[in-house]
DNA sequence: TGAAATCGGTGATGTACATCACACCATCTT
DNA sequence: AAGATGGTGTGATGTACATCACCGATTTCA
């Protein structure tokens, strides 16, 4: 399906544009594609940018100092990511963003946002929701990571994701849940 | 000091606001005073306000089937504390908010706020950033989680707020840890 | 003021997980 | 075609934690 519809359709979720307003804000978005594999932000990068996954899936990560890797997020299509921290702040990235598929993505610069922020009230309102979804869906990760052992939490992560099981390889899905790969392997026939 | 320097002194931090846009910004909020123990939110509540912390300590936290409790944040002065997911959505509170010690808060309705949104872009702009600070706050103690041991969170949280050692009981530390007063004990004298 | 609740420490035991080690199979590579 | 590489399963062993049980000290309150 057509990128700009998909990205429209997802705005509308939350605020009413104008076909007019709203081919305004996609003039500032960027189409990329990526190929499997193809990092997007690397540890130490400037962030310029935050990610609308159009299709395919992507992977927000941080790698420890044992190079072991903890994932934040998968982002499906309809998903933002970034690293918002860098983003915001102007720091340094501190967390990866790669592709586990072939992927579209709609990108926005910063000023591009600050720019749409200001023009329209309705899109600052849209971010600001935007981003409060997203702290409390980490929020809920958190309470489900004290609460909950390993295997509810991966029965929880696949009715939620339900493409993800055949999407991405094991050892990533461990990679999120916060278990080694054996363990969630035993898991799964356990 | 006085509460309405303090939140003046908070939002300078981030947006320009002429003395007379604060002064109209303050009027909608109010200044409420807790007693120690009084709770200010709880499950199954309709949620209309979020509230900055002038002096004392709040909790918010999650009670589990068990009545197990998580701690998903010590609200501490010059923080914002709420029910996120209630407050936005117009959801039930899955969530409670009570006071560690007596407390002054100033307090914002969900209205008062968006109202001052539109009012001021500043304003939205200052909301905006608050919710992304707070979602990177909550992947960084999900990373930590991941990849650190108990000890290594608990040096980190003392180092990160070294009031809260003298000013709250251990068993609301090892909640907000994620992990059982004895161990918490275990580990403070191990 | 005396009883009750809260707060904090410590031992014994069980368990969910990590880690290391190895083995199998499917791709990819040259 | 032969070897390298990445994904996955499974056994053996160690360990960080939960849980239960009990203790004394301090605070709260009727």
């Amino acid at each position: 399906m057509d990128p700009k519809e998909i990205l429209q359709r997802h705005m509308a979720n939350m605020i009413d544009l104008s076909s007019d307003a709203f081919e305004h804000v996609f003039s500032h978005f960027e189409l990329q594609t990526y190929k499997k594999g193809q990092v997007i932000i690397q540890e130490g990068d400037v962030v310029d940018h935050e990610y609308f996954v159009v299709e395919g899936c992507l992977k927000a990560f941080y790698l420890n100092d044992d190079l072991k890797m903890f994932i934040l997020q998968f982002a499906m299509p309809n998903w933002w990511t970034s690293d918002f921290d860098a983003l915001y702040s102007h720091n340094k990235a501190s967390i990866h963003v790669d592709c586990i598929t072939d992927a579209v993505v709609l990108r926005l610069s910063n000023a591009n946002r600050e720019k749409l922020c200001s023009e329209f009230h309705a899109v600052e309102h849209f971010f600001r929701w935007r981003t409060n979804k997203g702290y409390v869906a980490s929020q809920k990760r958190l309470l489900s990571f004290m609460n909950n052992d390993t295997k509810h939490r991966y029965e929880e992560l696949l009715s939620m994701y339900p493409q993800l099981y055949n999407l991405v390889p094991k050892n990533l899905i461990a990679a999120y849940l916060g278990v080694s790969r054996e363990t969630l392997s035993r898991l799964h026939n356990g």
